[in-house]
DNA sequence: AGCCAGGACAAGT
DNA sequence: ACTTGTCATGGC
């Protein structure tokens, strides 16, 4: 059986979910009304923002603890990253100042490395509309039904054995051979997800771009939002723009170990006002 | 109709 | 080492 345990956050400092959440390093939040619905690690959570306060619902097993629910969400909300440290010191630098002035609170996830490695190889040259619904399509058609009739991630281990004709419903193109080469790598063990933790990101890097329809951006993007490497800089079209007109120096070198931070703040300044 | 979207890849200079 | 066309799909 399973049981909603409910925790309260009451200091969560610079965490604002509504930017959090929509800013394009995850593709599966929702929000309806005031609450936001999302499932991390195969566990269905409701959270809902009032000012520094956030109060979760999470679907649990039988047996399992608040305790490490709590950690499960300190942990992927990276709700102990001293952010506060890391704006003073961006704020020397006037556009990345103005990014973090223009929507502050946003934090980097610390989504499954799966299910960013994943994510991200589905949205090459695609837009985050259509992102959103081949990963919800995906989810549905090979995740595992949770109690509440949300979708679980799908494991690697179900993708490895489909065909590119298995994955036609998801309508996610000339990606599905990549999706499913991804799949088999990790599932038969070559590549160890959890190992790239801990390893040089070089190496982390090249081992994730022998992966068929990963490349360097890709690659990037897993590291930062699947494995924390803040350092990684995800370069993407916008991003490209972002330093062709804003930041044609690159970032000075004593920000580079959060260049990763400096990046999502900097894209979705980017992608907000571009234009407008 | 043509262009673009959180790119990668192969083939061609 | 750089440049170009191609790869599905869908919204504008």
């Amino acid at each position: 059986m399973h049981k909603v345990v409910s925790i309260d956050k009451g200091n969560v400092n610079t965490l604002r979910l509504d930017i959090t959440l929509d800013c394009g390093q995850c593709f599966r939040w929702e929000k309806n009304g005031d609450a936001w619905h999302g499932v991390i690690f195969g566990k269905s959570v409701t959270a809902r923002q009032q000012g520094s306060n956030i109060h979760f619902d999470v679907v649990c097993e039988e047996g399992e603890g608040v305790s490490e629910i709590e950690v499960m969400l300190d942990d992927y909300f990276d709700l102990t990253t001293d952010y506060p440290a890391i704006f003073n010191e961006f704020s020397e630098l006037d556009v990345l100042r103005k990014a973090i002035d223009f929507a502050p609170g946003i934090h980097i996830l610390k989504q499954q490395p799966w299910e960013a490695l994943c994510s991200f190889i589905i949205s090459q040259n695609n837009n985050i509309p259509r992102i959103k619904g081949i990963i919800s399509r995906l989810c549905e058609s090979f995740g595992v039904r949770l109690p509440d009739g949300s979708y679980s991630f799908p494991e690697p281990g179900v993708l490895s054995n489909l065909t590119p004709d298995d994955l036609a419903p998801l309508r996610s193109g000339f990606r599905a051979k990549y999706i499913i080469d991804a799949a088999k790598r990790v599932a038969c063990g070559e590549i160890v997800l959890d190992g790239l933790y801990s390893a040089p990101l070089e190496e982390a890097g090249k081992a994730l771009q022998t992966i068929l329809g990963v490349g360097p951006k890709v690659s990037d993007c897993t590291l930062l939002y699947g494995l924390h490497r803040l350092e990684c800089f995800p370069l993407d079209v916008w991003m490209k723009r972002v330093v062709k007109e804003l930041l044609p120096c690159g970032l000075p070198k004593h920000m580079l170990p959060y260049a990763g931070i400096a990046q999502q703040y900097l894209f979705h300044y980017m992608r907000s006002t571009y234009g407008k």
